[in-house]
DNA sequence: GCTTAAGATATATTATATTTTAATACACTG
DNA sequence: CAGTGTATTAAAATATAATATATCTTAAGC
């Protein structure tokens, strides 16, 4: 694991983060001067910083006028889910094709960690909403790492996040439901059976949105 | 058309347009000064163009090392090629779908403008590949562009252009194959064929890698 | 072959100048 | 007087330059 050493990458994963669970709300203006004193960062720094994150569509860059943190709508998030299912299901199939024991194992260990942690919320522990999205995002990475692809795995990761942004602007989650979701999804992966994990996952994806899209008031 | 102000979005399309066309080569090091220098640019404007240019993978930072162009390998051209048919295919069906008059005439527009380049090439005009090039994308951005989904337009803008990249490796081009692809694809996206507008769409994209990969040696 | 020192280069901060946009006040016109 | 357009001012982004520090690379010496 390579700890970041230089505070430009350190800044990009702290603003990174903030826009994703929320800190950071969407269409903020991200004044510079504003920011490179509440982050403690120079503002050259802070612009390379601002910049990447406009590449990614997190930051939206307004010329002559700044950065703002991207805003929000159902069309977007809508738009974001469908992309997730059109690579999911593809990277699901070529891996559960390709996947051998080492992926396999992977997966198991991502999947005991993850339903471990759930258990633990269940039964109101003292665990992080923020530790089990890690294990939720290590679950999801493991099931489609042996598609092959980089550039898929990279799309996928960006999504993920992107739709995670959605996730997190409410202040309940669907844990319960997630559960039963997860252990289908991983059993049918186990027993190689694509059809059956497809679908499973699909429904997962899709209950998100519909978790979201009836729990958030776009306006 | 909004003309670029700014110094850095300018030395961004400047730098990004170098490395698809092969001005600046795979794996060549991008040392900061003396770039700095050749494109007339500040240290730090130039540090921010990078920065985007990596979060799009055309560059690649390594930390404390600094930046490159990023490599080119048969693996990297192929996993696009897949990405590239897994999204536009899904594109052009909604496209097919939603596309009203406004998008059909854009895409008569859009292919004849192709169509005559092509010609004026095929008779050995004076047009440069870069405009061919130009009307090409043009045409692909057309076909898709009624999907109503910004980011998935997006994302195939960007694939667009990282096959572009491998396809400027070649100093020889297929137009003569291309030009009865593309008939073929318009043809059938007029008769709002989604069948075979997608046959001929995953053919014409596969022939494009087939072509790299005969005429390029990767090391 | 390993260590160490020197040079090159990236990283980061700060200061400054320029440019653009945003906000305000002011005058002009209907 | 209301509304519109223009000039002035303030605020903020953009761009460059100078400087200091950290890190990596290379090559010399043991």
């Amino acid at each position: 694991m390579t700890h970041s050493n230089t505070v430009g990458s350190a800044i990009y994963k702290k603003i990174k983060d903030d826009i994703i669970y929320g800190k950071l709300q969407p269409s903020t203006r991200l004044k510079l001067d504003k920011l490179s004193n509440s982050y403690s960062v120079s503002m050259s720094t802070l612009r390379e910083c601002l910049n990447r994150l406009s590449s990614e569509a997190f930051v939206s860059a307004e010329e002559q006028r700044g950065f703002f943190v991207t805003s929000i709508s159902l069309n977007d998030v809508e738009e974001i889910t469908n992309l997730r299912i059109l690579l999911k299901c593809p990277a699901l199939k070529l891996s559960l094709k390709n996947g051998d024991t080492d992926w396999e194992g992977n997966l198991v260990g991502a999947y005991h960690k993850l339903h471990t942690k759930e258990k633990e919320m269940q039964n109101g522990g003292v665990s992080t909403k923020k530790s089990l999205i890690r294990y939720d995002w290590g679950f999801h990475q493991s099931l489609i790492l042996a598609c092959n692809s980089a550039n898929l795995i990279s799309l996928h990761s960006l999504l993920y996040y992107k739709f995670l942004r959605y996730q997190m602007l409410l202040t309940s989650s669907r844990c319960s439901e997630a559960v039963n979701e997860h252990k289908k999804i991983f059993d049918s992966a186990l027993e190689r059976d694509f059809p059956k994990a497809e679908k499973e996952l699909k429904n997962h994806v899709k209950m998100g949105l519909n978790f979201i899209s009836k729990g958030y008031k776009f306006n």
